[in-house]
RNA sequence: GACCCCUUCGUCUAGUGGUCUAGGACUCCAGGUUUUCAUCCUGGCAACACGGGUUCGAACCCCGUAGGGGUCGCCA
């Protein structure tokens, strides 16, 4: 029989890097498996389901290139039938109507637990049971006349065929319910895999407070789709070698729900940087400038000219996140930068460092040319003429032109600067902070 | 409280009875390369929760304890 498997967010606006993982494993496993990835959106509520929080999740998706088969379900045209089912299963005295009273909210429907010990066969954590004595009976339909997930869900992957359930630990006790469910209404009972969470830096689970864990959250600060699936894939999984770095193709076919962890993992962000960093690496020259660009358009730069992919150019590969591109280059785009009080503080503001800087740049001013290699050989010439340390002349021009104390290769950064900028900026900086 | 699940370096993990004086990755630290910055290279620190069994032999099997987490009729 065929694989299917499928995403069942509830679109909130926000998707949690949590479920996004079980999205990822689904596709995974279905993709292995030569099957089908689907989505069921489930937005019977209809106060948080918005047009505009359907769209979010449907990009984060389309971010981290989840592609779905077939069309998305919308589970809330799916009321008649679940009210259908509930009815069916009222009339074969599988459920019942109850007042809970009190409130006086009316009768709600209630599925009767068959009384036996139910076991299943987890795709990761291995057998798993329960007692008959210690499993209530559950509501399917409220006094509302609204169904209730446990209903709803478990209707919807009947109706779509899913085969294969995987989705996070929280879900295990409802299985049990599930899997009565399925054999009320006569229908197979899917495979079951239940995920770990994944947890904040504490190993507390994420609340609201935590922030950082929706999936959004991530693209803002900079990682790209495809470092964060790879992160978000090995998390909780692992091909059984020492890789990590794996391309889609590799991870399809070593994925194995039988590799997959059983306990919680922690989200550490800076692995998470690094393997970014890896992945900003492999980007095209072309797919780095248009990150790139936007980035400083963000920032209010205008980036589309040569000049900004000759800047570009400069921090190609020194880059972790796209977030690192604007702070890093932004002295490019505005002569009115900021500078880095530390490093003023520690490299600018010492001793000889006036004179240093005054007769760095008569030297800049006479260079017949100022690119690349004359700044590169005049500079050295300096050093060994005036008995100081390189350290002692590079970083005081390198701060004077950059404002910070770190940076692309000095000489490129000068010769993108052009000589007239050069000039001013160092001039600025000695009548600013050494007179 | 009841029921269920989980437990290898700080973190992600490899390990399915002997090859484990427990391997890799990230982080951190120390050297080195680069007469700037970053990279890079080499090395180092660092773990089988605890206690009992079973066995010639246990990180791996069993039992217990502790700790963490989840669920407990109208959230999904």
């Amino acid at each position: 029989m065929k694989v299917r498997t499928r995403f069942a967010p509830s679109p909130t606006g926000n998707v949690h890097i949590g479920n996004m993982r079980a999205a990822i494993y689904n596709w995974l496993f279905a993709r292995h498996h030569g099957g089908d990835f689907l989505l069921r959106v489930e937005d019977t509520d209809r106060e948080r389901s918005t047009p505009q929080a359907i769209k979010t999740l449907l990009e984060a998706m389309d971010w981290l290139k989840l592609d779905v088969d077939g069309e998305p379900l919308y589970q809330s045209t799916r009321m008649e039938a679940h009210l259908a089912a509930a009815e069916l299963l009222l009339s074969k005295g599988m459920a019942y109507k109850e007042d809970k009273g009190g409130t006086g909210q009316g009768e709600c429907v209630i599925f009767r637990m068959p009384g036996n010990d139910t076991s299943f066969a987890d795709g990761i954590k291995g057998t798993l049971s329960k007692a008959a004595e210690n499993m209530q009976d559950f509501v399917i339909v409220r006094s509302n006349g609204t169904p209730v997930f446990h209903l709803a869900n478990v209707l919807d992957d009947i109706e779509q065929g899913v085969t294969h359930v995987i989705r996070g630990d929280d879900h295990i006790e409802n299985t049990y319910r599930h899997i009565a469910l399925y054999q009320a209404l006569g229908a197979d009972v899917p495979n079951f895999a239940h995920l770990p969470m994944i947890v904040n830096a504490q190993g507390k689970p994420y609340s609201k407070r935590d922030g950082d864990a929706f999936v959004g959250d991530f693209r803002e600060k900079g990682f790209l789709g495809d470092a964060l699936f790879n992160y978000l894939a090995l998390l909780g999984w692992s091909p059984g070698d020492d890789r990590e770095i794996m391309t889609r193709d590799e991870m399809i076919e070593a994925f194995d729900l039988a590799r997959c962890q059983s306990s919680a993992a922690q989200v550490d962000m800076k692995k998470l940087t690094w393997m970014n960093g890896e992945y900003m690496l492999k980007l095209t020259t072309e797919e780095f400038e248009v990150a790139a660009f936007w980035e400083l358009e963000k920032a209010g730069v205008d980036a589309e000219s040569e000049y900004a992919k000759r800047v570009f150019g400069l921090i190609r590969e020194r880059v972790k996140t796209v977030a690192d591109i604007a702070p890093m280059i932004g002295y490019f785009f505005n002569d009115d930068f900021e500078y880095d009080e530390k490093a003023v503080r520690k490299k600018l503001q010492k001793d000889g460092v006036a004179d240093t800087l005054n007769k760095v740049k008569e030297i800049f001013q006479t260079l017949e040319t100022f690119d690349e290699a004359s700044t590169d050989r005049a500079l050295h010439e300096f050093v060994e003429e005036s008995g100081l340390g390189f350290g002692a002349v590079m970083a005081p021009v390198r701060i004077a032109v950059s404002g910070v104390q770190s940076g692309p290769d000095l000489f490129p950064v000068l010769a993108v600067l052009g000589r007239e900028r050069v000039l001013e900026r160092m001039i600025r900086t000695v009548e600013q902070f050494l007179t």
